[in-house]
DNA sequence: TGTAGCATGTAAGCCGTTACATGATTGA
DNA sequence: TCAATCATGTAACGGCTTACATGCTACA
């Protein structure tokens, strides 16, 4: 019996409200599609079982609930933020301390180490995260695009435009350390 | 019984590599400490729990061993990598396919449904931020100017200029957000 | 007719945290 | 002598993933 639910319970509950109150509801397949789209690049995209117990445990809490309807069978269980949902929500973004981001880098990890491999394989690592940055990036710019300058999603818009800073930056360091990379082995040989 | 082991049991062989072979090895304490020094910027700070249980799994595959010497007792578990631990560790680095990064942004997340919210409260939340990031980038610093120009440890110093670089870019977009944000609140009062 | 996508779940297990327990050593 | 730090662990549990199981619907 936790008191407090996972940021994750509120990332799903903050997807749920921006479903607006005139939709029939998510199912748990559209929310996780939703969080593929966009909760992705700035928490995670949760299992599809996660978001499935997720859901259940937020109905038992009282915080969605399933919405009336449709047929009342297995499929198309679709689920609204309750009033106390929005509450709680509410409550947890007003939580003045939210905590410091963390940063799982496995390519930054892997240079801490370099010592271990040749420069050219280094140089290569960091050229494929160039390339899977990019990737990203795309990915990034067409949700951004769907976003477009429309007064219900500035936040959302924000938040895009964050990340494409945030990848243009990586971009631009990666892009130092290599010509750093090739210029430490070049003076090493001569 | 897992095949691979997790990143952070990696990364730990890691930081035991870089203590040298001349040392007489690392306790689980000492390890859990240049963890919390180097590698909670780019990884994690493991729990002293898990550095302890990690220790005793990675023992028990004969990629760390007990350096002889201390006093057998309880105290003094120093351990060093071995020469099977090396070779995983190498093989792992070499892996051409490192993961894309993973970010856990609470202040994005918050923001993302900024519309909970009042203005004020958010451009209060992105100072704060800024203050946590200004925080963190000293203390990288230190760890930067300890680690110099040596030739032992370019690769660490390399990583250590990209996390500050990082904490750069994040704070000149978080200063253009609450440039948006004043704006956007000016905009709508007028 | 069959396959891709929609849709919902259960079970097992890993990674990691917090809380708890214990004791030695060092220095004020 | 007392507190801080060094030092090593166990137990319980939360969050999340993977693997597995099931079945409907649309459409080529």
């Amino acid at each position: 019996m936790r008191q407090d639910l996972s940021t994750t319970s509120y990332a799903l509950l903050g997807l749920l409200v921006f479903d607006g109150a005139e939709s029939p509801g998510l199912t748990g397949y559209e929310l996780k599609q939703r969080a593929d789209r966009t909760l992705r690049f700035y928490w995670v995209a949760p299992a599809m079982s996660q978001v499935y117990s997720e859901l259940a445990r937020l109905a038992d809490l009282g915080l969605v609930a399933r919405a009336l309807g449709g047929a009342a069978g297995r499929r198309d269980r679709r689920y609204r933020i309750t009033a106390d949902g929005l509450t709680r929500l509410r409550r947890w973004q007003a939580d003045s301390a939210p905590e410091f981001p963390i940063l799982k880098h496995p390519v930054a990890l892997r240079l801490l180490m370099g010592h271990l491999a040749a420069p050219e394989q280094l140089t290569k690592m960091l050229v494929d995260y160039r390339a899977a940055l990019a990737e990203r990036r795309a990915e990034l710019t067409t949700v951004r695009t769907l976003l477009g300058e429309r007064a219900e999603v500035v936040y959302p818009a924000m938040v895009a435009d964050w990340g494409l800073a945030y990848y243009d930056a990586e971009d631009a360091i990666v892009t130092d350390l290599v010509a750093r990379l090739t210029q430490d082995s070049r003076s090493t040989q001569s």
